[in-house]
DNA sequence: GGGTTCTGCTAAATCCTTTTAGCTAATTCG
DNA sequence: CGAATTAGCTAAAAGGATTTAGCAGAACCC
């Protein structure tokens, strides 16, 4: 192939040889003041506005992946979401994005399905296109993939979940707290047949979780728990719908409330005990989890655990960018504080107003 | 630095050199084998064996800046999108990303907000780390930037917008046949003061638009057009509840329906009509736009106009690889259909039904 | 047996930027 | 004035995979 000075017209891009070949100077001093490396080598003024002229004339930018492959680092830190449904996500993604652009780095986002077994992003996330992950859905955690990547040098942060490897930091809110606070929310209103609405049943060993929560309110308050009042639904509205439609099925004890995942299934939740006639909150109690917008426009407005989602972004981008510039931390896990946000969906004011007598059905 | 046989230890990942000395061969070879390549050169199998032994070995995966460099691509397509907020796009994205794995490319997100004006991914795009984008959201379409990377050779696909550079394809659903559906269903059920509640005003000469089918439709039934009843408002839940308020405000001639936006905006319209003490659909109609999930879930159910949001993304998938890989197409511009949904915020089954008296109050 | 054709692999160039040692010319110093 | 700095820049290597011309040896043919 012939080379030579019409290099920019044939590929359509310019390189700095060309910015270079235009400012009457070496590739090198493109680089240079392009970089504001000025404090490790010297270059007059007039230089650098030759170059910086030649540069804006040709529309001159540096080559991503050359420059990936030189410095070994792409300044590109990547979200593998289990899915883009998920309004959660787009409050913690956005603050991240501040966060990293503070700091000189972009942010992208992969959508990993995150059916059991497999991992979408693998291919992708082995190209280690980027300096490091932050990984949310417990499949996509435990995938095995994190641990080579860890090894290699990506730096990773686990969301809301506990990697199996010690070397991965993980960034959470406090489910616990928030599984405690929500079910206690309904037993001081009266309650006393909560069910718990999850997404999956989390294996013993991991990180405490909603359920743990849950179970430990109930004991508190001395209720015994009842596990055909624990559900598993998929992560979706029309999950939510499914798992309470089965809990006012026949043969059913009924609970008077229940504690969703979070607040996209306790919008399923309302609409399913809507089309059941029963009325939210007088017939039945909902709380969710997250605090996500929609909470505010449902009819009724949903009691629900608030979680600090800017504060997770944030805090996830700084874990992961000390990893990633060997400015070794001592904590592996970062915790936040969940709050409860009372609506509409379990009734008013707390313990302040007279508890109303639930209505347990002894069949 | 000190170079040789220990390479891998050094930096972590493994490199095809080290691979080939691992099988004893040369990384020709390794990347040969490795890619398929074998209708052009041959390989025995033995040789293959022992390459892909010791890849697996040392759990080699290909430096990925390296392989864009030489190649001049990245097999990666990224969406630009404006927000991470709307399920729209979810679908739109999942769809995509099936499409583009079929074809071995894989897909990532960048959440651009689209403050008029500024482009925040405009410095990940300029690295152009990916081969081809797709771009959600008026001021990311109409962003100059886009036009220098068509320049450069990315492929670029607008999404539900037209860009004013005609070397960028536009793959959209048809707004204006969507608007017209709407109002006309409002038409139909004996409305006569619509109200359209949108996002922004489009600039005259754009792409038809949903005010366009909007304006149609009145026409078409000899309603006058009002002015005062399109308003602009936050694409969001809260923004749409404010366009409602505003429409319920004092000295307004009210209403009886409005076409929203979208089914976010809908669900937020929904909501300011219940504080309103207004029943949908008995005094006050709503049709959402987009047909997600959620319009599934309110009280009342969304009557709305449903995009084919998998078929977006699989075109516009198919699109952009088509300009990749130089198979030049006269389509400039892909329209696909919308339907109207009927669930219950306007009321039930079409014309079919007596036409309610619409009380339009005349102050 | 000598020439030809395959087989199977490798050497070396290439992609483009960054980085650092070091060169040249100008300036300063004694 | 000669030596030592300093300023300002460049040459060349490095980073890792891919690609293609072409080499060496084996197999084949008459």
């Amino acid at each position: 192939m012939r080379r030579g000075a019409t290099n920019a017209a044939q590929t359509g891009a310019p390189t700095s040889a060309d910015v270079a070949r235009l400012a009457g100077v070496s590739p090198a001093t493109i680089s240079l003041v392009l970089n504001g490396r000025a404090s490790k080598v010297r270059i007059s003024d007039e230089t650098r506005d030759k170059v910086i002229a030649a540069a804006a004339q040709l529309g001159y930018t540096p080559n991503h992946a050359a420059r990936s492959l030189r410095q070994r680092r792409t300044n590109i830190i990547t979200f593998v979401l289990p899915t883009l449904d998920n309004p959660y996500f787009s409050d913690v993604v956005r603050a991240a994005q501040t966060a990293a652009q503070q700091h000189g780095y972009a942010v992208s986002v992969i959508p990993a399905k995150t059916k059991p077994g497999e991992f979408h992003a693998l291919s992708f996330l082995q190209g280690a296109a980027f300096d490091g992950i932050i990984v949310a859905g417990r499949e996509n955690c435990t995938a095995p993939e994190l641990r080579q990547l860890a090894a290699r040098g990506v730096a990773v942060v686990a969301l809301q979940e506990q990697s199996p490897d010690p070397s991965i930091q993980s960034v959470s809110v406090d489910l616990e707290a928030g599984g405690y606070m929500a079910t206690r929310h309904l037993i001081d209103l009266g309650h006393r047949r909560i069910a718990h609405v999850t997404e999956r049943l989390h294996e013993p060993g991991t990180r405490r979780d909603r359920l743990d929560g849950y179970r430990r309110a109930l004991e508190e308050a001395g209720l015994a728990f009842d596990p055909s009042l624990v559900l598993t639904a998929e992560n979706t509205m029309a999950g939510g719908s499914k798992a309470i439609e089965q809990l006012l099925g026949p043969g059913m004890q009924r609970p008077t409330a229940a504690f969703m995942y979070n607040d996209q299934m306790a919008v399923g939740a309302l609409h399913a005990l809507r089309l059941h006639g029963l009325s939210v909150p007088d017939d039945f109690a909902i709380v969710g989890f997250d605090g996500v917008a929609i909470g505010q426009f449902t009819a009724p407005a949903l009691t629900t655990i608030d979680h600090p989602r800017e504060e997770l972004g944030r805090l996830a981008i700084e874990a992961l960018i000390g990893a990633l510039e060997k400015r070794p931390s001592d904590v592996r896990e970062h915790l936040l504080p969940v709050k409860l946000i009372v609506r509409e969906s379990c009734g008013g004011g707390k313990t302040l107003l007279p508890r109303r007598q639930p209505r347990t059905r002894t069949r």
